[in-house]
RNA sequence: CGCGGGGUGGAGCAGUUGGCAGCUCGUUGGGCUCAUAACCCAAAGGUCGCAGGUUCGAGUCCUGCCUCCGCAA
């Protein structure tokens, strides 16, 4: 089938590639212009555009979509049987999603209709899900909402990062694209229909949400909140008005004495060998991997020996 | 020229107005102990990123270079 792809980061690449590989004619590659990146602001291809030009595949990278009759035009003459979209990070307008005859088909990182929206991954790790998913669909001009094809469920580790998942779900996303492909070329494609009743929303990410609420949350909670921010921000908290990011932390499993005569945020343990131990709302936090001001990422043992934590200080909020 | 922080024994850091290069941990040897990753004693280990300059004297001040990192996107 003559394939137009559409998509950005290395989610979507792992789908070309996948659709690549099974044989499919991609006629042409969209993904959005390089970007200044990086520390000296140097422009950085997208991982989608990287892969294209390593096969030397055509690529464009239009600025926008909407209201653009040049993309427009190309995509039209390149005559796609199929337009496939992958984290392409735009919405398409119906212009766009009425060229191909077989329809626009779209790889999305949950379970529909549950988290629509451009961080599906970040918000089930976020949420605590035990379970999540790769859904394919045909697109409409809603976020997300289009008809359903394929799905595969996948369950969450417990102590499962944003970006392991991420990089599970994106293989599993060729996948599954490449059999939904089949599927639609033998004709043998289902279409079912969201439950708009089940449906939540899994919007960006902001950088408020990644700071700790010591007040408010439980050791789990900040646990989860740690692990879904790893390695896209990381959850920062304060230290004598020092900031600090946790990259790792863990439940910890112990008894301390008189533990409600301290605040939340309190350290309760402060041990070269086991690292630190912080009072939550409920629940002890165990701290395995830390980041301090203009610091790498290093393991707890490493950063108390030059940086050090005393027993019953207290992480703040500022 | 996006903003900013570094490069000091194996690790993480400190080093004040330039004046003998330090801390915590680790390593090695010894001791204590029924025993230990615990404790005590001792030792080894650094041309302070590179090159030049100022100075009686530079880790510290100046210039250039290499290199690592954080933020922001």
């Amino acid at each position: 089938m003559r394939i137009v792809f559409m998509g950005t980061p290395d989610f979507a690449k792992d789908s070309l590639e996948a659709i690549y590989n099974a044989g499919h004619k991609i006629v042409a590659v969209i993904t959005n212009p390089d970007r200044p990146k990086g520390r000296g602001m140097k422009m950085i291809p997208t991982p989608v555009k990287e892969f294209a030009i390593s096969k030397k595949l055509t690529v464009y990278q239009p600025e926008k979509v909407k209201n653009n009759d040049e993309i427009l035009n190309i995509i039209k003459k390149l005559e796609p049987e199929i337009i496939c979209v992958v984290a392409y990070g735009k919405l398409l307008p119906k212009s766009i999603l009425d060229i191909p005859k077989k329809g626009c088909i779209n790889v999305h990182g949950s379970l529909l209709p549950k988290y629509r929206g451009a961080a599906p991954i970040q918000w089930a790790i976020l949420n605590g899900e035990k379970t999540t998913g790769v859904t394919t669909m045909y697109m409409d001009i809603g976020m997300d909402t289009g008809d359903m094809i394929l799905k595969k469920e996948v369950s969450i580790g417990e102590n499962e990062t944003t970006g392991e998942l991420w990089d599970r779900l994106s293989k599993i996303g060729g996948e599954i694209l490449v059999e939904t492909l089949d599927e639609i070329s033998k004709g043998t494609a289902k279409r079912e229909k969201q439950d708009e009743n089940k449906a939540s929303l899994a919007p960006m990410l902001n950088k408020d949400m990644s700071k700790i609420d010591w007040e408010n949350k439980t050791a789990q909670e900040i646990k989860n909140l740690v692990r879904g921010l790893n390695p896209i921000m990381g959850a920062y908290t304060y230290l004598n008005g020092k900031k600090i990011k946790f990259w790792e932390v863990d439940v910890a499993n112990r008894d301390i004495e008189n533990i409600d005569d301290y605040k939340n945020g309190t350290v309760l343990i402060s041990d070269s060998k086991e690292g630190i131990f912080i009072k939550t709302k409920q629940g002890i936090l165990k701290v395995i991997q830390i980041q301090g001001e203009n610091a790498r990422k290093m393991s707890i043992q490493d950063f108390l020996r030059g940086n050090k934590i005393e027993q019953f200080e207290q992480f703040k909020n500022s």
